[in-house]
DNA sequence: GTCTATATTGTGATAGAC
DNA sequence: GTCTATCACAATATAGAC
């Protein structure tokens, strides 16, 4: 950890917020678990940010740009289809070994209060429409066979999360007799992943 | 609904808390909320169940063998490996359409709380080590490519369940321009998965 | 068994000294 | 800006009448 640079109250509070929310959720997480963390008094946390909401709120607006990926990108870019994937794959997995706990946390606020979203994919935007007419291309130049993209774009991103959001049970049942740690696992799934799809949807 | 029959107050309430619990999660629920869904007294819940943490582990326990899929009876049957995939999706989302909220409840829970798992997995079991050796025999009989298994079941619960995880989100960025509903959705994938699958695995 | 208090602790939020 | 003290209320839990 480089980041021992000396920085403003504002950001410390947040870094602690942050950290407190991701893990344990809204209602699961106290004003004064926050201030521990973030080693000064409960007060100060309602002189910077006015309420518990809008603390909450600044932590998840961050937290949701970072979740939804920057698939515009890589997805335009002139590689091949299964090039496409692999970066993806290999850019998000990256992230994610990062931030653990950002997916059940986002996945579990938005079911708390779906009208977010709303606003929400306002200043984000998954560029859905770009990335279906993408594989319909790729179908109709003969490079992949016909495949449903409404279906498609959902299994790859469930692949990429699920081991995330259930760690804990995947520790139980599989990596214990696997012998890997949970990083190890996911590395290895950096190749497993696109290998999954390439033998599903590729035709040459 | 036909289960209209009179009940006993103490399954009245179980069932109150579960639709309570489920949806809200543990820390999103108040007691007075429980006692309301069931129509009586927030004392009478402490009466039948000493305590809110019991009451929820009442509720968690049968959750959770819910939603853990007897996967044992299906995979150990004659028929062919496809079939065995296909009669395992078609049965799981019928349960997860009806229990919506279900994966999402379980997962968040014990991400709050890991150390439930080693005493649930006692009564409950998910058969790994039956189905690893199951699809390794598949594989030495020449019937789909030499897949990982410890990646591929997975890979075969994630397309399952994580539509249901972020319902919300594919709503907003999937399926409403695909003029789909939900339910039609799910009905959908009973055939997409399989394919998804047969097209990655199979060899013939 | 079921209800109406009531006790007791948590927690979000504010007032006011410095 | 930062702290201590305190308010107001919500939530779990219990006591006791019926």
């Amino acid at each position: 950890m480089m980041d021992n640079e000396p920085k403003n109250r504002e950001s410390m509070i947040l870094e602690a917020a942050r950290k407190v929310f991701i893990r344990k959720g809204y209602t699961g997480s106290t004003m004064q678990e926050i201030a521990d963390e973030a080693g000064i008094n409960k007060s100060l946390l309602h002189y910077y940010f006015r309420s518990k909401e809008r603390l909450f709120e600044a932590v998840f607006v961050s937290a949701f740009k970072q979740f939804v990926p920057m698939i515009g990108q890589i997805m335009t870019s002139g590689i091949s289809f299964f090039d496409k994937i692999t970066g993806f794959v290999d850019t998000y997995l990256d992230m994610l070994l990062k931030n653990p706990y950002l997916p059940g946390f986002i996945l579990h606020e938005i079911n708390r209060n779906p009208d977010w979203l709303i606003r929400m994919f306002k200043d984000v935007g998954f560029q859905t429409q770009m990335i279906v007419t993408m594989i319909e291309k790729e179908i109709s130049d003969g490079n992949i066979r016909p495949v449903n993209p409404y279906h498609f774009i959902p299994n790859l991103l469930s692949m990429c999360l699920f081991p995330f959001i259930s760690r804990p049970i995947l520790k139980e049942i599989l990596i214990d007799s696997y012998t890997k740690d949970f990083e190890a696992y996911i590395e290895e799934r950096k190749k497993e992943i696109p290998e999954f799809i390439k033998h599903s949807i590729m035709i040459k």
